[in-house]
DNA sequence: AATGAATGAGAATTCATTCAT
DNA sequence: AATGAATGAATTCTCATTCAT
């Protein structure tokens, strides 16, 4: 609804609205995504927003589309701040920033309701939500299992691909079963990962 | 109304008619399971029994009861077979036996495309599958975990439960994603279980 | 099925037999239509009865010559006793005969639930119903109600028919609204009846 | 689209559309129900609407809605006119306004197929129905029935509420049965109600 | 004659998506 | 660009009626 008196431009809407708007929507899909899931009705999306329906499919024409850009932030964090920190592996051992990633990957999953169910959702218009995920987040989980093994502290022939989806699978259930205690078995599946040390393992379970 | 000894049914349809055509109506929900999922309409299934749709809702009122039905006979051989088996028990240490029954549980999981994934549903009428589940089988896995972590072989914080729900996570988008190895990150989940010594974990491995 | 020790007839059930099925089913019925009106399952009056769906059909092809069948014998009561009770014409003048009628008709239709309300029904197989009652029980009214009107008591020129319908509708509801107090209502329709107020009413009727 | 100073309307689809829509559909109901009833299908209502089914809900949320709405511009007419109308109780004693109010509710009734009928269902969502009546039409009823009951004309023992019920009775199966008189059996009722021959009446009701 | 399993049309309701304004 | 009313396919569930045994 543009403002007249406010806006000169003939056009009606300048690119400060239009982001405006993909802001709000994004802040509303958030919002009704840990309220409903991931597949909550678009109308629902539509009315937190204040914005059309028809706005949201100019802006997001897939829901996968909506998906991902929700969570964009939040996987750029993750994508980009872990390997370039210097502090990080000069104190930790290349094992541990690989755990600390890990748990990180977690809480994000943990913390977006139905995010982890969506992630292997083969419902049409899903795909990009994985390959989202893949694209941006595969190289960096590699990387520190790439450092932890050449340091000897993890098995070498555990794939990252593998390790992302199952620590993502791990974290399903999480709302619907309260009682069921993902971070636990995360850590089983890291100390899994270990070689041997002994050492190293026992203190590191919580 | 005389009850012909040869024919206790008083019914017109008999006995093994209705018995024929629920068995119709399994054999084809685990075919349309297995292609849809187990969210799959009703009238899919209907089509591919052969039968109506009134037939399935007589047989199986809810659609859960239809899903437990389907898998009843696997479950049931999860849960009856194996801790009475006493060949197992003589042989294996218990740690081998907790891993034989899990790997038996995700084989059967894996194998009904959607089950991993509808144990968690909180969609009405799947709860009492995750029921199904939890009443059949967390015993068997309970008493598997209890003598191995007597055993030493494996810790003794972890619970059947979350063991349970977690190799069933484990095994969530294996038709989905083909490159992905559930049974190798189940192995590292049951590595991770076991008390840190060097020796037993190495050679286990696949 | 026959009873082979009891019965030698080798063509199956008696007469007996299948006399015995009809009573079991309007009993039944009865019992069903008190309960959930004459719109209820043909299936649940086949559990109350013990009986197939199929026998049902058989002995009552459509609903309405079940309800028929129902009600034939309080039908009967209300078209045979009355009119040919001499103590009752004796002593009550005509009037009074006419009121006690149609308090017992009142009676009857309040008593089942949902009859009053079928004796309307365009459904498909109801005109049975109705006429049903017209053949059966306006030939009596109208005998009371002319008689009524020959010793002046009432007005001449209301018609049976519509005084049977008026308080047929007149016991509609009492199920549903407990505080609708038909009795009553029907006293002031049979007041009214009454020739009274001749200023008031002469001139209004259209 | 900068908003025209003739349109307040914020939305594409402007509110005219909006009304005709509704205006369509009420329409459609009204023909409808006259023709099938107040329990047609939706879907048949769509089609005479020339709309989606859809839009009947958006509208319309439940059946009981649309129902209420259709007779609402009646209903209205009922409850605000008469009473406030001065010259009508300036000339007729509170007798004849009962009656002429009571004549017209019949005439509203009768025209409308199935709403008289409708008013006692039980059937879900149509309480409503029944509400709406009692709050706005019983009020009317009752102050023309007190004020006749207080000028001495009527009887003081009949409540509003029985007697609304029982002129929308008489007025069922208007149309199924052509040769029922609905009127004169309503000006029984209330020839029944006046005061007129105390011996004959008042030692009868029960 | 009796049975009741099977049928499938019918009705309600939801929600992704389009499109006139 | 934005709006949200309209659409109607899709799905669930019920129950009268048929018919093989």
């Amino acid at each position: 609804m543009p403002t007249p008196s406010t806006d000169p431009s003939p056009a009606g809407r300048n690119r400060a609205d239009v982001r405006r708007n993909e802001r709000a929507l994004l802040d509303a899909a958030a919002a009704v995504f840990v309220r409903a899931g991931v597949h909550a009705p678009v109308r629902e999306i539509a009315a937190e927003s204040g914005l059309g329906m028809g706005t949201i499919y100019r802006h997001f024409p897939t829901r996968a589309d909506l998906v991902v850009a929700v969570f964009k932030h939040q996987v750029d964090a993750l994508a980009t701040t872990t390997p370039t920190d210097p502090t990080d592996s000069a104190t930790d051992p290349p094992y541990q920033a690989l755990r600390t990633w890990v748990h990180r990957f977690a809480d994000f999953l943990v913390t977006k309701h139905g995010l982890a169910e969506a992630m292997h959702s083969d419902q049409a218009g899903f795909e990009n939500l994985h390959n989202e995920f893949v694209e941006r987040l595969l190289p960096v989980l590699d990387r520190l299992l790439t450092a932890s093994a050449a340091a000897g502290s993890t098995r070498p022939d555990v794939r990252a691909y593998d390790l992302m989806l199952a620590v993502g699978n791990l974290c399903i259930g999480v709302e619907t079963f309260p009682d069921y205690h993902a971070r636990q078995m995360i850590d089983l599946l890291l100390t899994g990962l270990t070689r041997t040390d002994p050492t190293t393992q026992e203190h590191e379970e919580h």
